[in-house]
DNA sequence: CGCATAGTTCGACCTTTATCGAAGCATCAG
DNA sequence: CTGATGCTTCGATAAAGGTCGAACTATGCG
């Protein structure tokens, strides 16, 4: 046995519900404090401190002290892409309990996965960036081509600051509700920061969900050719 | 809380020590018999058949029934994938007792993902459809395209019968080792099964391993226009 | 039919670990 | 300094779940 990396080790450490729980909220993008976390995931907050503190041990999680608060956020993209697959595998294949709430509907039209915008509206806009070849994939690395670029800067995203950033430009991120790709890495946390400040998009305190205005959705789909449904 | 799919539940799943072997050993894409299983996760007949019964329950694998023996595959592809970005995680950030035994080079060079090729000749192999243009990727669909079918014909892999099949084509799936895409589906399941065909590759024994012999790199390095390092 | 093999179910241990109360640091305000 | 707030550490408790022996069912072989 023991060939491969140790998938259990990872594997137990979301498998927590009080853990997995506040990974779910942290999938937000938001780095939250430890009270915050610990009141979400109804737990007090020296349980919460343990599960942090393990989580931060085991790679999923970042901590940022500031002042007497400690932020948590998640680590990096790579664990975002991956909760987003075990939400896949967890929703297809799932637990029976699965009940549509209401809020459900809105999560899979539009969401914060991490730091950019995921569900239906999301791959439509990622679709729609493919096709009109301002996005192309190159082996595993998605590429931002010469007509993307001047399609970004047109919607006023500063590209120079983006590309001198360590972290990729571009990125496939799997959605969860859709089963199809949508934008990640800077550029698509860029796309999402300019929604907000174009109040196309808001996002609904305490949820992932992000909600278009009425000309904010009128305005996306006019963007990105988007029929209405 | 409560929003989005019951992450915990598949991840308890995965992250029990002996659950995680056996699911590690059905990455082979072979299916196993419970007590192959039992035997090579270290535990008694009856706690694997505990524990594959949960798993199957939990949509991780099918069962399969023939004669007195009952054999367990994994579910899907998509579990498959699932298990390749856990392993990710686990190998980049991962546990410290991460020591790189002799297998270890061999499986990051081939190994089998399922029932197709991983490691990095397979993303290099990905890398050079693409660039080819033999595979586009279509929003989040691969597409074969018509210069790939015929490249396939001539590798003698009958596309007509792939086509036939529900299962989709062309996918992609990303390797934990090396972090890039390989081609899976069914054109992928095909193409190493032409491999073994040609003896270009031999699968090793109660591995992942796929060990290519000497005639059967180069033919591969030459079909696919990959130097030697 | 009897016997052997493959797998399941049941029940009893026993390890693991999540949980929270209480006490201890660290930081900030006054 | 004192008090208040945010978080961590320690220790005891309790619940959950993995483990295996033993008994049971199902299939195949002569």
């Amino acid at each position: 046995m023991r060939e491969g990396p140790d998938i259990a080790y990872v594997s137990t450490l979301i498998g927590d519900p009080a853990r997995a729980n506040m990974l779910t909220l942290l999938m937000s993008g938001k780095a939250l404090t430890v009270s915050e976390l610990a009141e979400e995931a109804g737990v007090t907050i020296q349980t919460a401190s343990s599960h942090l503190s393990k989580l931060h041990t085991g790679g999923l999680l970042r901590p940022r002290k500031q002042g007497r608060h400690k932020y948590y956020a998640l680590a990096n993209e790579d664990v975002a892409r991956l909760l987003e697959g075990v939400m896949g595998l967890a929703a297809g294949v799932g637990h029976l309990r699965r009940r549509t709430g209401p809020k459900d509907a809105q999560l899979r039209q539009a969401r914060v996965c991490y730091n950019h915008l995921a569900g239906a509206l999301a791959t439509q806009m990622f679709d729609s960036l493919m096709a009109k070849g301002h996005l192309v994939l190159k082996g595993d690395d998605l590429i931002l081509t010469d007509a993307g670029a001047a399609f970004a800067r047109d919607f006023d995203i500063e590209l120079d600051v983006l590309h001198s950033a360590r972290a990729p430009l571009c990125r496939e991120c799997l959605d969860w509700s859709e089963r199809r790709s949508h934008l990640a890495g800077s550029l698509g946390r860029a796309f999402l920061i300019r929604f907000e400040e174009l109040s196309w998009v808001k996002r609904v305190e305490q949820t992932r969900i992000v909600s278009f205005s009425r000309s904010g959705d009128e305005a996306f789909r006019k963007l990105f050719s988007i029929e209405r449904p």
